[in-house]
DNA sequence: TTGAAAGCGGTACCAT
DNA sequence: ATGGTACCGCTTTCAA
């Protein structure tokens, strides 16, 4: 072996005394092999502790076994979670996840998501509905025509993007309805952001009202920032001068959070339902009934898409949607 | 330029008419080329869309800018914090992030430090003091022995390896402290793991036992499950059967939280502190007061190392410890 | 079953 | 300032 630092297949050919041909052959599992000329190349590559340079393979290849991930804050615990169930299934498919994290701004997504393109990565996962802008969706549409796009609890629906998401718009749909059978009329919806999912939810609740017959009170459906203490004394501050609500339906966990503080301080108990069933609702006094919506079986089925994807298989379906589940706790 | 999906350095040298040698020069920003060249090289690079094959570039320079991330669960509140603070500083250095998640089981640890390793990443960077085992850290040692290798919040004293920690047994030695001024005297130490930054925290509430004169009672040192309901079991029983104690330390908000839930329902007032100062210190009634670790300084800090290491700047120090902060809240 | 050699797409040294 | 060319280390086709 040279002063290389680490072996190359040239080394291992030259001590065992065969070509490099052979020795890609063996290192690929090729059965045309004769099983003496293996048994003498392995000894070579266990003793030397040879791997194969992974950008040699990528150039020759055109891939190097990594998928890109892109979400706008894994510090976020839904995010967290997902990537963190992704991590584990890619691994197991054989895959490397590069992760980026783009923040909210669309010219940042746009950018990072041409800085995975030009790393030539094998598959692209969307993480988070956040990445289906309202308008302009090219930078997707534009991925998806080199590489496999698939968007967890995102919907864009364009050739070579696939869509596996949770029904949020039935689940807020049937919460409402619970609330109603409860005797509920005027439930006060709290939302931060109007993202595709965003979005589901409020046309659940609104179209649940309609359905029931109630026209859905627009001084009830409240956006406000992300924030406990904000969440807080806006609750705090309705409690006292109104308008009144005898229910809370929250779009995320987090606020829901601020909505058990302002109604614990003022001695107010109106059910209050939240929303992705994070470690949050475990931790809220009382502990709060919260809509799973399932990420772990969202990465999932993220997986063997991908896998069938990548297997160039015709029968991956383009849209796969998963049911929410209620988790009852203290606070409904 | 051919029927190939993506433009190569020929066809831009081509269209230019210009050798690949001077594309490359322009690419890398040389000044070693006439204005009116490079105009025109950067003209077909703009029009074509050229981006260079980084597996290429991998492969001719031993590098594809990549940083591998080890941590045990991205999931963890403090570990997606840090990754993504990481995330961040190491896309602002031109570096990508290779994510891996190992789990606790030291075999995942060592073949995922191994696939890291064959993966020719720029550096490693271990999140969290849990990568550092008690016996058996040739894992890391061999790593630092091919790329420079740092430790968030953990300490493994061997060459090539760089540490960047949060002086958590201060501040636990200080929260004792804080709770003997306001005559506490029987405090309750609840923690979940020993890693080295567990250790820490432990070794700094027993040594403030000792400066203070206490001998710490070790029946109110408890390992627990690292659980919500777990922790208000345990400390609901303590309430009713002892042993008895007048404030709690927790080395993880989460624990602190089966705290708060056990005293508020016994009726119980006494301060609590837990460790890490993340969300659910927020969320927590009352609120959490909470050790502030500075996971984004933490993160801040390896990145600068990172960027002096791999100048191979001499002036890199091998360890380097923060202060933590006691945010103080409603719990004491 | 095995080997020779042509890519893959850059970087960088050496001429000019 | 520019071009020619030898690497970098692997995969794969074509011959033998």
């Amino acid at each position: 072996m040279s002063e290389r630092n680490t072996p190359n297949i040239y080394d291992i050919a030259e001590r065992a005394g065969v070509s490099i041909a052979t020795v890609s052959r063996v290192l690929s599992g090729s059965d045309k092999v004769r099983e003496t000329t293996r048994k003498r190349v392995m000894a070579v590559i266990e003793e030397t502790g040879y791997t194969p340079n992974p950008f040699a393979r990528g150039l020759g290849l055109g891939s190097m076994k990594m998928v890109g991930i892109l979400c706008t804050d894994v510090s976020d615990l839904y995010y967290a979670a997902a990537i963190s169930a992704l991590e584990r299934l890619l691994r197991r498919s054989g895959f490397d996840m590069l992760l980026y994290c783009t923040g909210d701004s669309l010219t940042d997504k746009k950018r990072y998501m041409g800085f995975l393109l030009e790393k030539h990565v094998d598959a692209i996962i969307l993480v988070g509905s956040a990445f289906k802008e309202q308008d302009d969706n090219t930078h997707i549409e534009n991925a998806a025509a080199n590489v496999p796009v698939i968007i967890i609890n995102g919907l864009v629906e364009c050739p070579g993007v696939y869509c596996v998401l949770c029904d949020e718009k039935q689940a807020m749909y049937d919460n409402v309805g619970y609330l109603y059978a409860s005797g509920r009329r005027r439930m006060l919806y709290l939302y931060d952001a109007l993202t595709f999912s965003g979005m589901q939810k409020l046309d659940g609740f609104k179209t649940a009202h309609c359905d029931l017959g109630m026209a859905p009170d627009e001084a009830l459906i409240i956006r406000c920032k992300r924030d406990i203490p904000s969440v807080r004394a806006l609750v705090a501050d309705m409690i006292c001068h109104g308008p009144a609500f005898d229910a809370v339906l929250a779009a995320e966990d987090i606020l829901s959070i601020g909505v058990c503080k302002a109604l614990a301080e003022a001695g107010v108990d109106v059910p209050v339902i939240g929303f992705n069933n994070s470690i949050l609702a475990q931790c809220a006094t009382p502990e709060l009934t919260s809509v799973d919506n399932r990420v772990a079986k969202l990465c999932a089925a993220a997986a063997t898409m991908l896998e069938g994807l990548l297997e160039k298989r015709s029968d991956v379906p383009s849209k796969l949607i998963l049911e929410a589940k209620l988790v009852r706790r203290s606070t409904f």
